[in-house]
RNA sequence: GGAGGGGUGCCCGAGCGGUCAAUGGGAGCAGACUGUAAAUCUGCCGGCGUACGCCUACGGAGGUUCGAAUCCUCCCCUCUCCA
């Protein structure tokens, strides 16, 4: 049923799909594709655990978004099985198997999330788990026997870690062969990943091919740099910005970042032309002004506009003017004394990680009541009516005693 | 199967009988400065106790010793080389 393109149809097309990608794989075999007016299959495989998406994942969800835009249907993986083997690109932990019914929730969570991005019309769900549940065990040395210990070898984590004497388990292999095995079941055209899942998009067109199928098209995004600047955005460390945060969280994480990462997020997230960026790195623009026209952008995205302006606003009244949070979470004292210690309240509240954490905090002086600070750590806080608790710039809490 | 390296706090990494809750770096937290930027400087950085202190911790279990992260035995994990 497919249609031709014109030739300028497809340049145009290409242009646009392959703007921001570090590598497409081959370029040669996606405009053949798209000069045969196929509606492409694009793959995308997520990890089951972790429904939690952030700004990281939005540059590979923007990706899809723009293959859907030129009618292309993309095919959205939630790496169940492989799950159990654990992080392809990190240590070797092996994660535990997820129960069915958390799959299921996890699933749901995703399209809750990822459809504030995607056309969930041109979206196909799937999980690996389909195919690979029933796969028997001879079926499984049939995959492994498709790969060598040497091509294994030559991806990056593996190799460094061999070569750094660090254990790598038998099963970790799988994980690549199976991931390249989806895109055989599913019989994708394209997939995309960050430029750490090179290797197993490549071995998906080996798959493929040794399947009689036409290799699929591997296009790689950058990994987009955390809160940190330096490592990639990632929930196990920490530094990520999610995109179902408030507002105001989301538009002051994008404030805090450093500069140098602030042109990394335009390119990378920025609906704002190229020259708009080549221009901010020369200088030409304010960068704080800048800053926050990226955090109202980005804030926008997932919130609206009116969000935007809410969150910008409580950042300028916050940390510009000084002034304490519109909202100030509430907690109920549970006690009948009629007084506490300052650093025992700390603890108890959660502001603080244990007493010694509370008492360090106030003898370098980062604790206010009722906006003065406080220097004894021994100090008795009368349990009645409610208290206002600054610790650092950041945690603020109202304290309620019912009394 | 044999020989030899390793397993230390969130991470990396010293220590190799007492002075070790354990050097140093990174991360983190707090303070100063500022644009909640960067850079820099300062302090903190196992838990509990107002404090003298106590408890838990150096892969696991025993043992030697007045005393062990440090020595011995067994076990587990891991790496390299040989077969």
């Amino acid at each position: 049923m497919s249609k031709e393109r014109s030739s300028n149809e497809v340049a145009d097309q290409l242009a646009e799909l392959t703007r921001g990608s570090v590598e497409v794989l081959n370029l040669a075999e996606l405009k053949k594709r798209l000069a045969r007016g196929d509606t492409l299959r694009v793959k995308a495989g997520f990890d089951p655990t972790a429904a939690d998406l952030h700004l990281g994942h939005t540059v590979l969800m923007q990706k899809l978004r723009q293959f859907q835009q030129l009618g292309h249907k993309v095919l959205f993986l939630i790496g169940d099985f492989t799950a159990r083997i654990g992080d392809p690109s990190g240590r070797n932990e092996t994660r535990p198997a997820l129960a069915p019914e958390e799959i299921v929730a996890n699933a749901e969570t995703y399209k809750e999330q990822a459809f504030r991005i995607l056309d969930p019309d041109l979206t196909e769900l799937h999980s690996n788990g389909e195919w690979m549940e029933s796969m028997t065990a001879a079926g499984l040395i049939e995959l492994a026997a498709s790969t060598t210990v040497a091509r294994m070898l030559e991806r990056d984590d593996f190799s460094r870690r061999y070569k750094g004497e660090q254990s790598i388990s038998l099963h970790e292999f799988l994980y690549p062969l199976i991931q390249a095995w989806d895109s055989v079941q599913l019989r994708s055209d394209v997939e995309l990943g960050g430029t750490d899942q090179t290797f197993n998009l490549l071995l998906g067109r080996e798959l493929q091919r040794a399947n009689g199928q036409e290799p699929q098209v591997v296009m790689t995004m950058p990994l987009l740099e955390g809160t940190d600047g330096v490592q990639k955005m990632s929930k196990s460390l920490d530094n990520t910005i999610g995109i179902t945060e408030p507002p105001a969280e989301i538009y002051g994480k994008v404030m805090s970042i450093s500069d140098t990462l602030m042109l990394r997020y335009y390119e990378l997230l920025s609906d704002v032309g190229q020259e708009f960026v080549v221009e901010l790195r020369e200088g030409k623009h304010e960068a704080m002004e800048a800053k926050k026209r990226l955090a109202s952008e980005l804030t926008g995205r997932f919130h609206g506009e009116d969000a935007a302006l809410a969150g910008a606003e409580e950042f300028a009244r916050r940390y510009q003017r000084g002034q304490l949070p519109s909202e100030i979470p509430e907690w109920e004292w549970q006690g009948s004394d009629s007084e506490v210690r300052i650093c025992d309240l700390l603890k108890a509240s959660g502001l603080a990680k244990s007493a010694s954490e509370g008492r360090r905090l106030v003898r370098q002086g980062a604790v206010k009541l009722d906006g003065k600070k406080i220097s004894d750590e021994m100090a008795p806080v009368a349990a009645q009516g409610k208290v206002l608790i600054e610790v650092g710039k950041r945690r603020v809490l109202v304290v309620k005693f019912d009394r």
